[in-house]
RNA sequence: GGGCGAAUGGCGGAAUUGGUAGACGCGUUGGACUCAAAAUCCAAUAGUAGCAAUACUGUGAGAGUUCGAUUCUCUCUUCGCCCA
C-alpha cells in the first residue's frame, strides 16, 4: 500500500463490511497455546512468536451505566488495565458499536465514519495516525466513584473486534488515549507513578504506562501496578458485581475466504433463499471450472454462471464464490502425504498412524506463526470430532534454516539488475557491456525474482554439479543462518570435488597394487574419530561442521597414503568414510563406492568406544590459571604422576622451584592448574 | 516502545557445554613449477615486542561468581528478528 492506495493497481485502499468463511481457530486459543509446552524440540524463538501471536491477556469485563438522552442503559468495556479506573475520563466506542445505530442516519456520523475507514487497523497504524473522535451526547459513570461522569465518544482507534468495541480512555497511562485526550481537552487524571518518583508525580508530555505505584486512587493507592493492583481492583469489582475477571486472547477467527479464482472452493451452495447449505459429500470435491476468462474485474468465478448455478436433488443453488486461502492447503498436505493414492477420502487412518506426527519438519522462519499455526489448528480441529483421529501436534520436530542471500544491483533508472547483468572491474560494479554506466550496489537480501538478485540453479548445476552446490550451500554457515551466495565460495566448493577425486584415484590404485599386510590402527582410529563427529554432528543438524570435518578427512587420507604402503585396513576406512560423506555428496561417494565394488546394501558405519580415545594425550599445566605447558602424557595419569612429571618441564620448573605452591586443582585427562604464591 | 536472540582474526565460522580460544574454509603473503599467466603444490597467517625460545594483550564495553569464563550472573552499547 502507498499513499492509501494499491502498489499494484493504484486502487484506494478502504475498510469494507463482507462476510466471509472463519474458521474458528480461536476456540482453540488455549490448546495451542499449552501445546506449545509438550513441543521441546522446537526452537524458542518459534514458540515465543506462536505465544505472542495467541497473545493472551488477564483483564476484566466492566459494565459502565450510561446516562443521556439515548435509549442506552450501560456499555461493556474489556480492559487489562481496571486499576487504572480513577484516571478515568472518557469512554470510546468503535464506529460499528450497537450504539451508532442511533446514528444511522446523522450525515456528520457518515462523514466521521467514512475518515475512519481510512486507517489501517495494524496496532501499528492505530498508534501512529491521528485520533479523531465524535461526541455521542452520551455520558458514562464511574463505578468506583458514581458521581463522576464523562463523556463518550465514537473513536478511530477502537476497533469492534477487540473487547467489545468499547474502551475506557485513561489519557495518564495510555499513550492513544493521551492523544485523544489532548486533542479534545479532556482531563488527563495520573494515577500511577514510577517507583522512582513521590505521589506527587504528575503526567506530563505523555503517558506513563509503565509499572509503579498507584496515587490518587483512593482505597487503591500504594498498590503495585500492574501485577497487585490489577487483581486488587479485579476483585473488588467482583465483589461490587461491576465487573468479572476475563481472559482474551489476540488470536482471531481465521478469514479463510479469496475473491479470487486460483484457491480451492468452499463447498457451499445457496439456495434461492439465500439459506446456506453443504455441497453433498458425494459430490465432493468441488473442482474449479476449467477454461476461465481471468481478464475480469473482480472474481472470474462470479462470471462463470456454467459453474456456478448447480442443481442438486432437483433443486436450484448457486456455489459460493469465494475461494480458500492458500494456508487451508498448507495445513494439511502432510496428511495427504501419508496416503497419496487413496481416491476417495483425503487420507487413512491406518497410514496417518503409522506415519504421524512428522519426525522432523524443516522450513523458513517465515513460517513460524501462520503455516504451524494453523496446521496445529488443523490437526486439533479434525481431532475434536474424530476421537479415532489421534493426532493433535503434526510435527514433532522443528528446524527452521535460513535463506540464501545475494547482493541486489540496480542501473540508473532504480531498475533491479540480475548478477549476470553486472561485472566487477576494479572492484567497481558496472552494467554489463557498458563500461560507464556505474551499477549501484545494494544491500544482501534473500534471493527474490522481484529483485533479481537469484542465480539460475539449473546453470549452476550443469557447470559445477549437483554435489558441489550441495557442498558448498552447506559449508560455512550454519543451516539456521542465512547464507551469503559467493562464486568464489561455488568454485572453491568445485575445486575440493576435485581433490576428493584425485584423492579416490590415488588409494584405488593403491588398493589395487599394494600388498595388503599390515593393519594399522591409526587410520582405523581416525576413521572411527571422524565417523563420530560425522554422526553426531548429522544429528545435531551441525552441517557446516560437517564439512570441516571432511577436509580434515582429507587431508588426513592425503598425508596418509603418501607415508603409509601395505596398508590391510585403508580400503575399508576408505568406505565407511565415503559412506559418511554420502549425505552431502551422494552422486560422487557412490560412484567412488561403486568402483570400490560397494554396490548396494550400504549401512551408516557404526564407531567403536573404544577407539575414540588416545592412549596419549595433551595435557594441559596451568600456574595460576594460565596456561604454561602442555604435556604429553599417558591417558588416565593421576594426580602425583603428572606433577613429578611437571616438574622436570623446563618452563613448569621455573615457576615451580622458586615458589611456593599453595593448591594444586587436578581435572583428570583435562588439566592441573598449580596456585603458586610469586 | 515491548519480547526474543546475537556480537569471536581481514571474512564465513569452530570450541567436547565451565577447562589448550580461533578447528575447517575463504582471503592475504612468501616460495616451488612455468618463457609468462592460470591451475596445482609447499609454507606462514589474532595483535604487539623479539632473530628466536618466549612474554604480554585478546572472544562488543564494564563489573561479578570461580583455581579457571567465549561459555554462568548483572549493567550498558550495537545489530538482527518478531510484535507493535
Amino acid at each position: 500500500m502507498i499513499d492509501g492506495k494499491g502498489w499494484r493497481s493504484g486502487a484506494v485502499v478502504e475498510r469494507k463490511k463482507l462476510s466471509q468463511w472463519f474458521f474458528n481457530i480461536s476456540k482453540f486459543s488455549q490448546d495451542l497455546l499449552d501445546g506449545l509446552e509438550k513441543l521441546d524440540t522446537w526452537p524458542n524463538k518459534v514458540k515465543t512468536m506462536q505465544k505472542n501471536w495467541i497473545g493472551k491477556s488477564f483483564g476484566c469485563e466492566i459494565e459502565f451505566k450510561v446516562e443521556g438522552n439515548l435509549p442506552v442503559e450501560k456499555i461493556k468495556c474489556f480492559t487489562t488495565r481496571p486499576d487504572t479506573l480513577f484516571g478515568f475520563s472518557f469512554l470510546a466506542l468503535s464506529v460499528d458499536h450497537e450504539v451508532s445505530k442511533y446514528f444511522i442516519d446523522n450525515k456528520e456520523f457518515i462523514k466521521f465514519k467514512e475518515e475512519c475507514s481510512k486507517m489501517g487497523t495494524t496496532e501499528e497504524a492505530i498508534a501512529v495516525g491521528e485520533k479523531i473522535g465524535f461526541k455521542t451526547g452520551l455520558e458514562a459513570i464511574n463505578p468506583l466513584k458514581p458521581k463522576e461522569k464523562v463523556p463518550i465518544y465514537f473513536a478511530n482507534f477502537v476497533l469492534m473486534d477487540y473487547g467489545f468495541g468499547a474502551v475506557f480512555g485513561c489519557p495518564a497511562h495510555d499513550q492513544r488515549d493521551f492523544d485523544f485526550a489532548k486533542k479534545y481537552k479532556l482531563d488527563i487524571k495520573t494515577v500511577v507513578r514510577p517507583f522512582d518518583k513521590d505521589d506527587t508525580f504528575k503526567v506530563n508530555d505523555e503517558s506513563y504506562p509503565g509499572a509503579g505505584i498507584l496515587i490518587n486512587s483512593e482505597f487503591l493507592n500504594g498498590l503495585e501496578a500492574p501485577n497487585d493492583s490489577v487483581a486488587k481492583t479485579i476483585e473488588i469489582l467482583e465483589k461490587k458485581k461491576l465487573g468479572n475477571k476475563q481472559i482474551n486472547y489476540r488470536l482471531k477467527d481465521w478469514g479463510v475466504s479469496r475473491q479470487r479464482y486460483w484457491g480451492c472452493p468452499i463447498p457451499i451452495v445457496y439456495d434461492e433463499k439465500g439459506k446456506i447449505h453443504p455441497v453433498p459429500k458425494s459430490m465432493l470435491p468441488v473442482k474449479l471450472p476449467e477454461n476461465i476468462d481471468l481478464n475480469v474485474k473482480g472474481n472470474p468465478l462470479d462470471y462463470q454462471k456454467s459453474w456456478k448455478e448447480v442443481t442438486i436433488g432437483g433443486k436450484k443453488y448457486t456455489r459460493e464464490t469465494d475461494t480458500l486461502d492458500t494456508f487451508v492447503c498448507s495445513s494439511w498436505y502432510y496428511l495427504r502425504f501419508c496416503s497419496p493414492n487413496e481416491r476417495s477420502y483425503g487420507f487413512k487412518k491406518e497410514e496417518i498412524d503409522y506415519w504421524m506426527p512428522v519426525d522432523q519438519y524443516i522450513g523458513g522462519v517465515e513460517h513460524a506463526i501462520l503455516h504451524l499455526l494453523y496446521s496445529r489448528f488443523f490437526t486439533r480441529a479434525i481431532n475434536y470430532e474424530n476421537k479415532n483421529f489421534n493426532v493433535t501436534e503434526p510435527f514433532k520436530s522443528l528446524f527452521t534454516q535460513g535463506m540464501v542471500c545475494h547482493e541486489t544491483y540496480k542501473d540508473k533508472n532504480n531498475n533491479w539488475l540480475s548478477p549476470d547483468q553486472v561485472e566487477k572491474v576494479d572492484n567497481k560494479f558496472f552494467v554489463k557491456g557498458k563500461k560507464n554506466e556505474v551499477a549501484r550496489v545494494g544491500p544482501s537480501e534473500s534471493m527474490s525474482k522481484s529483485k533479481k538478485n537469484v542465480i539460475d540453479p539449473e546453470f549452476i548445476i550443469e557447470n559445477y554439479g549437483a554435489d558441489s552446490v550441495r557442498l558448498f550451500i552447506l559449508s560455512d554457515s550454519p543451516p539456521e543462518k542465512d547464507i551469503q551466495w559467493s562464486d568464489q565460495g561455488m568454485a572453491s566448493s568445485y575445486k575440493f570435488i576435485q581433490k576428493l577425486w584425485t584423492l579416490h584415484n590415488e588409494i584405488k590404485k593403491k588398493v589395487e597394487e599394494e600388498k595388503a599386510n599390515n593393519h594399522d590402527l591409526n587410520i582405523e582410529k581416525f576413521t572411527n574419530q571422524i565417523i563420530e563427529k560425522i554422526t553426531s554432528n548429522l544429528e545435531k543438524f551441525n552441517y557446516n561442521v560437517i564439512i570441516a570435518n571432511m577436509y580434515e578427512t582429507y587431508n588426513f587420507f592425503i598425508n596418509y597414503i603418501k607415508n603409509n604402503k601395505d596398508i590391510k585396513n585403508l580400503e575399508e576406512c576408505y568406505k565407511k568414510i565415503l559412506i559418511c560423506f554420502s549425505p552431502v555428496i551422494p552422486h560422487l561417494s557412490n560412484e567412488c563406492l561403486k568402483e570400490l565394488g560397494e554396490d548396494t546394501n550400504i549401512e551408516w558405519p557404526g564407531y567403536d568406544e573404544n577407539l575414540l580415545q588416545e592412549d596419549q594425550i595433551d595435557l594441559v599445566i596451568q600456574i595460576n590459571g594460565k596456561k604454561r605447558s602442555v604435556l604429553n602424557v599417558k591417558k588416565g595419569i593421576s594426580e602425583k604422576d603428572l606433577f613429578e612429571i611437571a616438574k622436570k618441564d623446563k618452563i613448569l620448573d621455573k615457576y615451580l622451584s622458586n615458589n611456593e605452591i599453595k593448591k594444586i586443582i587436578f581435572v583428570k585427562d583435562r588439566l592441573m592448574n598449580i596456585l603458586i604464591n610469586d
